[in-house]
DNA sequence: ATTCGCGCCGAAC
DNA sequence: GTTCGGCGCGAAT
């Protein structure tokens, strides 16, 4: 039996994160609008020791954890295009074109495939811009933006 | 089985 | 700058 999943929040510097937890894995990621001040998170923060709470404090710090189990790709398109994903060194980026051609397919069906990941930062879509510009991003595009200073910088602003 | 929309792309204008 | 045809995938029908 597939227990309830729990939410938990962290507080991250680019932003408020809420996931959801079940059976000992991540199967979804929130990146949420910054709250207005005087409001309270949505989730309650995950204790001290759990896994995700560790893996997201190492990864602001600039350092790189093994990742956590996670849900299983919905497709078998989805599980290379993760595979490939992952692949992307932190503070690179590759286009949707780059990606289509690598895996075979075309530049529309990794963008909607990005869209459909439930857990960015974790598997960055996020390092995957548009040919021309950025490109969109499911959780808006001031994460992607702030992510992709935050990887090439360290640097953190407002 | 077919249709349709998408985090796109390159060529053309 | 704009428009347009083409593209693979996945969800809906």
């Amino acid at each position: 039996m597939m227990e309830e999943p729990e939410q938990l929040g962290f507080a991250s510097p680019l932003g408020p994160i809420r996931l959801a937890w079940a059976d000992g894995r991540c199967i979804r990621v929130w990146l949420e609008p910054r709250l207005e001040p005087g409001r309270q998170p949505s989730a309650p923060p995950a204790p001290a020791s759990h896994p995700m709470r560790l893996w997201l404090t190492a990864w602001f710090a600039g350092q790189e954890l093994p990742l956590p189990p996670l849900a299983a790709p919905a497709t078998p398109f989805q599980a290379r295009l993760r595979a490939a994903l992952l692949a992307i060194p932190r503070g690179e980026t590759r286009t949707y074109g780059e990606l289509a051609r690598a895996l075979g397919s075309s530049p529309r069906a990794v963008g909607q495939a990005l869209k459909a990941n439930p857990l960015p930062l974790l598997i960055p879509c996020h390092r995957v811009v548009g040919a021309h510009g950025l490109g969109g991003f499911a959780c808006g595009t001031n994460w992607k933006r702030k992510l992709l200073d935050f990887e090439r910088n360290g640097a953190n602003e407002c």
